[in-house]
DNA sequence: CTGAAAGCGCTTACAG
DNA sequence: CTGAAAGCGCTTACAG
């Protein structure tokens, strides 16, 4: 009967080890496994007659027990936010694709934007001692991880810097690419011009701001503190402060999204109005285009963050002495539609 | 200097070990043992004087060595087709927390469709020793893993069943959802439909399929072959079959997409058309009700599969002697616009 | 070309 | 309440 397992089974379902594989073979355990391992010195007979013996009883290598003598699991662990948001899903899929080049498997899991389970997931990692980690902090204090860094575990941050350790972190420019979406805003003849973004705490968050801030004061225009929204991304919320800023005596032509959850209410929100608003997110989004107006965009490659966060973290695993380093990928504003709306109110001549 | 690693370093960065810390606690390697893993029967005094050393030598329990020993590793392996696709990341998220709650981390990776990276991939995690494996299965012959499942590595089947072996699968009723989806169309008005659907290896590419012929059947339609197309979900593959059963003596006046890839490739097709066209697809998508029209879509629970096929993870962990089952889900119409377009020609009286 | 012994860092089974 | 010995399934270092 397939999958019957009785409880009582001590380990594994009583697995075949390389003794049992020797014992059969009527060969020396490291004989097996110099087979196993393909290593030369071995008589094709031999080899021959080890390998019908783990044909015979279905013997595949513990490479559990290979770790703990190796000293190497070949396993990078990866905390993200949420392994079901589709922003990380390239990220995720290029940093099991470069991994996979190193002969290394993936294991991960999701933070769910909680310090405290960020912390127990990335030390559970350290336990099974991964080789190395990568981390989208959800927390702001990573001094937990300075004894494992020491002990070795090569560990780079991606998205957002480290907190109150100096360590590799790869990240968009959060703020440059903020500034330049709000400056092609001023350039389509926006004045006023609202800000809505994450939750403060939150370090590209505020970047963004930055880089807002930066590009209205380029322009010489003022910032009314009502334009400006920081906090959660739920719908409400983010409904909440857009029609803070639509209504009233002095109200906005122009939205700036902080990250594509906000973009995506702000679609709903803005489509409900009867004058045009125009909108550019941060953060592109698949069916972007396929919105009318199709939505413009300051775009960050999720998956090249991933792809160079991982190169970093495996030039740390091969002995390169490397000081943290801060690498900043370049954003890509792409006009759609949404971003080249014109105020309503023709800008003062 | 941080993270300064000598290639030479022989394993983990000579982290501290129990031995290290009974030393250093004066105690014996079972008290700190006893400690670490929380035992009573341990004075509180000496379990101060064991945490004291614990913390001034920065000792984490070995987890690989722990797991070598007790011959769980408390780690769930799971092979999908590609973790940057969205459809996946719900079910990789609820995979994840139904392990988390039974105390299980997560290794997972990308088969990428095909059948020999699936098997390389299934099998590593089985020589990580994984107490079990869910796959989506890339391939049609999974007899290769018999005897890993015979030597009790639990293993579900997700999405699609397994080939060749006589094993646990949790799916989405195609079949039914297409019919449904179909049935919707006719009901509508609709007597020339058509169906473009994945490539036909794929079983619920076939199964959707025959949901199609059944609808068909069911309300005495006939079927041109013109009218059936199974590929490559490629953007130019699918607008190709779109075109050619679009035009031509005997046109379509709504389509069924078989996933929810070709369903997006269809909107931008369609979009482009003259005539109104209606469109079903199966699968929903994020942002589907955000475009004009909406998209109408049977919609299958990504999440409830993924948790579903767990918790069966876990019931056979625990010692659950099941017979291989097939549990089937249902799926959900969810009309917005599209589906409901109707047809240009009215149908004969 | 081959293999016996020691050891990776823990837990198990047992004795005191 | 505490600890010494054996062992999980491999690899390492060495001897023949």
């Amino acid at each position: 009967m397939p999958q019957t397992r009785r409880p009582s089974d001590p380990r594994y379902g009583n697995r075949p080890t390389m003794k049992d594989v020797a014992a059969r073979a009527g060969v020396g355990l490291k004989t097996v496994s110099r087979v196993v391992n393909g290593e030369a010195g071995v008589t094709p007979d031999t080899v021959r007659r080890v390998q019908e013996a783990i044909e015979a009883l279905g013997f595949r290598r513990n490479d559990s027990a290979r770790v703990l003598r190796k000293g190497r699991t070949a396993t990078v662990g990866l905390v993200l936010e949420d392994l079901a948001d589709p922003f990380y899903g390239p990220l995720n899929r290029a940093v099991e694709e470069v991994a996979r080049a190193h002969g290394a498997l993936l294991i991960n899991g999701s933070s769910a934007e909680d310090p405290d389970r960020e912390r127990e997931l990335a030390l559970a990692l350290c336990a099974r001692r991964v080789d190395g980690l990568i981390v989208i902090p959800a927390g702001d204090d990573h001094r937990y991880l300075e004894p494992e860094i020491r002990a070795g575990v090569a560990t780079v941050f991606v998205d957002r810097p480290a907190g109150r350790i100096d360590a590799d972190v790869v990240l968009s420019d959060s703020f440059g690419g903020a500034r330049a979406g709000v400056a092609h805003l001023v350039g389509g003849g926006h004045r006023r011009i609202g800000f809505i973004g994450d939750q403060p705490h939150i370090h590209t968050a505020t970047e963004r701001l930055r880089g807002y801030r930066a590009a209205m004061a380029d322009a010489g225009l003022a910032v009314a503190e009502p334009w400006v929204s920081l906090g959660t991304t739920a719908p409400d919320r983010v409904g909440e402060a857009a029609r803070a800023m639509l209504t009233g005596p002095d109200p906005v032509t122009a939205v700036f999204a902080g990250n594509n959850r906000v973009t995506v209410t702000l679609v709903r929100v803005l489509a409900r109005l009867p004058r045009p608003v125009a909108l550019v997110g941060f953060d592109d989004f698949e069916l972007a285009d396929l919105l009318r107006p199709g939505v413009t965009v300051v775009a960050q490659d999720a998956a090249a963050l991933g792809r160079v966060a991982t190169d970093r973290l495996f030039q740390r695993l091969a002995g390169a002495a490397l000081p943290p380093a801060r690498i900043e990928l370049p954003t890509r504003l792409i006009p759609r539609g949404s971003g080249e709306i014109p105020p309503e109110i023709p800008p003062a001549a």
